[in-house]
DNA sequence: CATTTTCTGAGGTGCGCACATCAAAAAGGT
DNA sequence: ACCTTTTTGATGTGCGCACCTCAGAAAATG
């Protein structure tokens, strides 16, 4: 059977509220008697019942999720996962909703952060690009007692603040070991499409992806970033003038997210013989292209647990609990047509 | 603010004891008041706390892993992964033990199946190789209330029972096609080494690595496999007899799980020119192995994932819940040195 | 009127929190 | 220095959280 506050209170000799502050350390208590509880704790092995605990704070969490407006199936799964975990966690008293902001205006995301209200809002998870305002807006919301997370974009701002994502050097260079194994020994040029080159995690991508290739594959020559900003006719028209002037590319990498756009354009652009393609994240369309060998190989996060693992943090931090680290970290996945 | 049981009851017009039967449904109520209770629910949007219907119910969770009594370090990673669990999830009163048992003796297996008691263990994570006493003994633990899951080993026995670890054949064909594009198109001879070919899981494997390898890499001819049976001194005789025998082995998979001993003795054997390298499970020595660039990949399921997949299933079914099935799917990764 | 069915009431579950209590120490007055 | 008043520190009391359970009352049924 397990013990209770009551047993503690009875070994150690005190009351339920005593034993009751000696276990949130809150002040009032005498040293003699705070050890006479603890050792009471220890010989009873009492941990204390986090769901009891729970209910009777009438806690309750709620999250919320700040995604840039624009996006496109990637974006999708996240949000689809969040409702997900909504109706997961419901009976556990936890709430995640989702703000969308433009990504590209710090100004308009620091406003949204210094609205955000301790009351309504227990801890926020951020997907938007590293910026100083959204650093200082982040700092304030600390101070204001609200937990932060920065979410798949941008980096640790402070200890109070998480990272939910992956290492995205890492990542690229996973991305530039699969390009150079996966092609043949003769030379060729590689196409880099990014959505745009200004985020912090394409260029952690494309600096992980070129350390490997030039170091490891010379005879593989890494062209300039194409940016398509996320615009169809841009990217078509970008991609289409580096087929036509490049001779020979034998491999391209898709560093952005969003794959899809560049991946449609890429497939139609390449004749006989295409290139080795590695892109990012699984969406339905870059599923269905590894699955018909369209393409080689995908590095992937699996949305499901970004999404709960922001979750799981930012309740932990609420309840000033320790995470489980090991299943906090993110993995970077690689997928080929056989483990999808 | 979230409505109650009590908020329901005062709709409704019953007692809270009413709404409770209704929401457990128990026996005992008439059909038109649960009509009134249910419609009473859905105008409040009412969804009942699970965290204070367990505390209640004095609910807590006992479950067991029966893992095999031999084994190395992934064995040793799965039961430092419980223990984990036991820390994270012992304030929400779910307690796992370990029984290790012969897994080549399906009659004891059975025993201890059939001594199992209702009153002492809520669920059972059981990896051990199908037999038709187990499953027997399976089947009869569920009768007596007792949830099982099959664990990365052994398959799905009835619709009672999950299976938790990954696709075998999937895995074993994603082996497959890593080596077929790690090698040259030279003609070359591929190593499997397994513990023993008896069990399901090898079986699988090596039949999803042949079916793509003879497919789509014809110049590599795949051997008959290897058997360890986990003995040292076998292991060390079978493979140097292969490496002798055989003139160009450009290729080793190792498909059972505990890949320490084969591997070290492979690696001693090569000479100049490495075979590529594919094994299973990420272990301290495979972990290094692929660090220091000794093996090409690793394809590998996380256990702390296996580990807390079984738990919540396990605790899902005994609360009658559903589980979100998208969290509970193992991933078969891959491994290189980049991503690891 | 005796059953059977349906429903209510009150008392748990482990813990948190606001408030009450009570002794000891500090401050103030003569 | 002595006594009274105020402050502080340390501990206990009791109710509430949202739900479950079970004995027994009320209502329906024959």
């Amino acid at each position: 059977m397990r013990s209770t506050t009551k047993d503690v209170a009875v070994a150690a000799g005190v009351s339920l509220a005593t034993v009751d502050r000696v276990l949130n350390d809150r002040a009032g208590v005498r040293h003699d008697t705070v050890d006479r509880v603890n050792k009471a704790i220890e010989k009873l092995g009492f941990t204390r019942n986090l769901v009891a605990a729970n209910l009777a704070r009438g806690k309750s969490y709620r999250f919320l999720f700040l995604l840039p407006r624009t996006g496109d199936q990637f974006l999708e799964g996240l949000i689809s996962r969040i409702a997900e975990c909504n109706v997961a966690f419901a009976g556990e008293m936890v709430q995640a909703d989702v703000w969308r902001i433009h990504e590209s205006d710090p100004h308009q995301i620091a406003n949204v952060l210094g609205a955000m209200d301790h009351e309504q809002i227990d801890g926020l998870a951020i997907m938007a690009p590293e910026s100083p305002q959204v650093r200082d807006a982040k700092a304030r919301l600390v101070e204001r007692g609200i937990d932060t997370v920065s979410f798949i974009a941008g980096q640790i701002t402070s200890d109070q603040d998480d990272f939910v994502g992956i290492d995205n050097h890492a990542a690229g260079a996973t991305a530039g070991r699969l390009m150079g194994r996966f092609s043949d020994r003769a030379p060729g040029k590689v196409l880099v499409i990014a959505e745009t080159m200004h985020a912090r995690d394409s260029l952690e991508r494309r600096l992980g992806f070129d350390e490997l290739v030039n170091a490891d594959y010379p005879h593989l020559s890494v062209l300039p970033s194409l940016e398509t900003y996320g615009d169809s006719e841009r990217t078509e028209r970008v991609i289409r003038t580096s087929f036509a002037s490049h001779g020979n590319i034998s491999g391209v990498y898709i560093l952005s997210s969003e794959a899809r756009l560049p991946l449609e354009i890429v497939l139609g652009a390449t004749t006989s013989g295409r290139p080795v393609i590695i892109a990012h994240e699984r969406t339905p369309f870059t599923e269905a292209a590894l699955q018909s060998r369209q393409i080689d190989a995908l590095i992937t996060q699996d949305p499901g647990h970004l999404v709960r693992s922001a979750i799981r943090i930012l309740r932990a931090r609420k309840d000033r609990r320790e995470i489980l680290s090991s299943q906090e970290k993110i993995r970077i996945e690689i997928l080929i047509s056989e483990n999808i």
